[in-house]
DNA sequence: TACATTTGCGTAACCAGTTACATATTTTAC
DNA sequence: GTAAAATATGTAACTGGTTACGCAAATGTA
């Protein structure tokens, strides 16, 4: 090989991990443009969202998602100029915004699913040999979630 | 739990990872900025290649890290603004710009070091029960550079 | 030797996330 | 019933990556 990301080992896997999720990203976005897809990554969250929820606001999306709300925001109004989103306020609390699925989402949603599994069949595909690496994520997930790098790494400084 | 990602399984695995990545980052820069440290993310690459190298072009540090130029030159940029970076022209090719670590680099790599290995103990520890992760890692990105995810899902999409 | 190609690097525009701040509305507490 | 606190959402500015484009210098080739 010669990838000195891999070469220094611990000191550089948080930026293989970004390398990966970013190739994962700008390739997925690709694919969609190569098959004029009208899509973005992410979108097919929402998507999975609304369609087991049906209606839901910002606030929720960020918190089923773990995203920040101002990205939900971001993602909504994309999928919104490309009339995939209807919105109505709540009639008793008007600062919310009930967004659910347009017609043109739910029709369109065959064809978006086949592309859809087609992705989850390379991401099988890319795990096969790899059969620990979701549940060793999951672990990694959890750690962090109880404690997050920053204050761990506190943590380690003052132990030295 | 209740983490959608996680509970869509192959579906969220590709923001799981972003998610991951960008936790990773931010808590990073949140560190050093905690403790007054004036660098970021991924200097201490170009710190590792320089004093490994002595010596390089922003051409050479893109393909050690598979970066792309444009993303060397910004972090460069900020180094040099910040007095770790000395460049000089080289005299047989003008168009190459020979970088360096700068003296006050020098001076203060003992003090980085010190945080870097703290935070290189918490990557040990947030993975000390994931054994395989590092190595299917590995597996994957070999993957990907062999075919990346495009490819193999348009691929995966004919022969449905 | 001159012209076409390649290379190095800089800049602009884009992207998907973040934090910080603002505003309007609702809820709570006295 | 009103003031204070909390909540929902929007917007601005930042970050760290990308691709696309441009230009100057070097290299290859007829």
């Amino acid at each position: 090989m010669d990838d000195f990301l891999i070469e220094i080992e611990y000191a550089g896997l948080h930026s293989r991990i970004k390398r990966l999720s970013d190739a994962l990203l700008y390739s997925t976005r690709d694919f969609y443009k190569s098959e004029g897809l009208d899509i973005e990554p992410n979108w097919n969250l929402v998507f999975l969202l609304l369609q087991k929820q049906g209606t839901m606001t910002i606030t929720e999306i960020s918190e089923k998602l773990q995203f920040s709300h101002p990205a939900v925001v971001k993602i909504i109004n994309k999928m919104k100029k490309k009339g995939y989103i209807d919105t109505q306020t709540d009639e008793e609390d008007s600062r919310k915004q009930l967004l659910s699925l347009s017609q043109k989402a739910l029709d369109k949603l065959p064809v978006f699913e086949m592309y859809w599994e087609a992705g989850i069949k390379t991401t099988k595909d890319l795990l096969d040999d790899s059969p620990d690496f979701v549940e060793q994520l999951k672990n990694i997930e959890e750690k962090l979630n109880r404690e997050n790098y920053k204050e761990r790494t506190l943590r380690n400084l003052t132990n030295k």
